[in-house]
DNA sequence: TTGATATTGATCAGCATTATCAATTAACGG
DNA sequence: CCGTTAATTGATAATGCTGATCAATATCAA
């Protein structure tokens, strides 16, 4: 199952980097991963309040912070706004799709512009590691 | 020249919209106009203070917001970090290529890749309006 | 020149995020 | 199982950037 294997990912970073697993990184690592997609620290805050009002932001903030540098999840800031995170275990690459109206977000990926952006950094001189696309427009019911 | 022109859309705009030159906006733009790209709002506040100590930053501030809704200017953000204006007239639209070590940007764009983006948001029902793609690797000295 | 009102500059307010710190607790060795 | 060490937590303060406020000032049409 893909949120098993994701928390074992984050286990055994913090493992391998000497750090402690609580109670609180469990619970916070198992309420990502199974939660909607691009969700906020305020809003997985929020919805940890419910089983665990113990658990404070700061806490799910840092946790956040670690399940990306582990790898299992992905910070998205769109615009100025606070910043999201999604799970990236077992998920490819993908981009998003805007809608300027009512704010939905679309995943994304084409392939042929995925090598095109690879071809546009090396013609460059660059070694690209990581891309970030956003289109933002009016979704099919806002438009 | 182009950034007469580009001052000219902005002072057209300011009348259009009822409001005023002052010798504080002629000053801001023409800083903006000829300053190196992807400055922020702080840096041209402080190239602005050598010869004009009495601007303040807000006023920097808003004149950049006010260059952006007249067209002149765009507001870039990378990541989380401060806003970064450049001036768009006379200048194709194009993304960004970012060092990860040095954080130097270089301008790029692809028209294949810019087809390929209006295809993809169509594909899912959008009416696309504008996007962001940016790159992130290691440049030709950093890598 | 005058009057109406936009603008300025200094400062304050808001927000998201990060840092701080005393108290707690995980992990390890014995 | 116990005790020690140091990472973690939770509450809160600090930070950094952007926007809002407001009295004083400057613009511009009449």
């Amino acid at each position: 199952m893909k949120s098993v294997k994701a928390k074992d990912i984050f286990f055994d970073y913090i493992r391998t980097k000497g750090l402690r697993i609580t109670r609180q990184r469990e619970v916070i690592a198992e309420a990502f991963l199974s939660a909607e997609k691009h969700i906020t620290a305020e809003d997985l805050h929020a919805l940890l309040k419910q089983r665990h009002p113990e658990i404070g932001f700061a806490t799910v903030h840092r946790n956040l912070k670690l399940m990306c540098e582990s790898g299992i999840a992905e910070e998205i800031k769109i615009g100025g706004n606070k910043a999201r995170y999604e799970p990236k275990i077992g998920r490819e690459h993908h981009d998003h799709l805007i809608c300027l109206k009512c704010g939905k977000f679309i995943e994304v990926k084409d392939d042929r512009i995925e090598r095109l952006q690879d071809e546009l950094a090396k013609a460059h001189g660059f070694v690209p590691h990581r891309h970030k696309m956003e289109i933002y427009g009016l979704c099919r019911t806002c438009r």
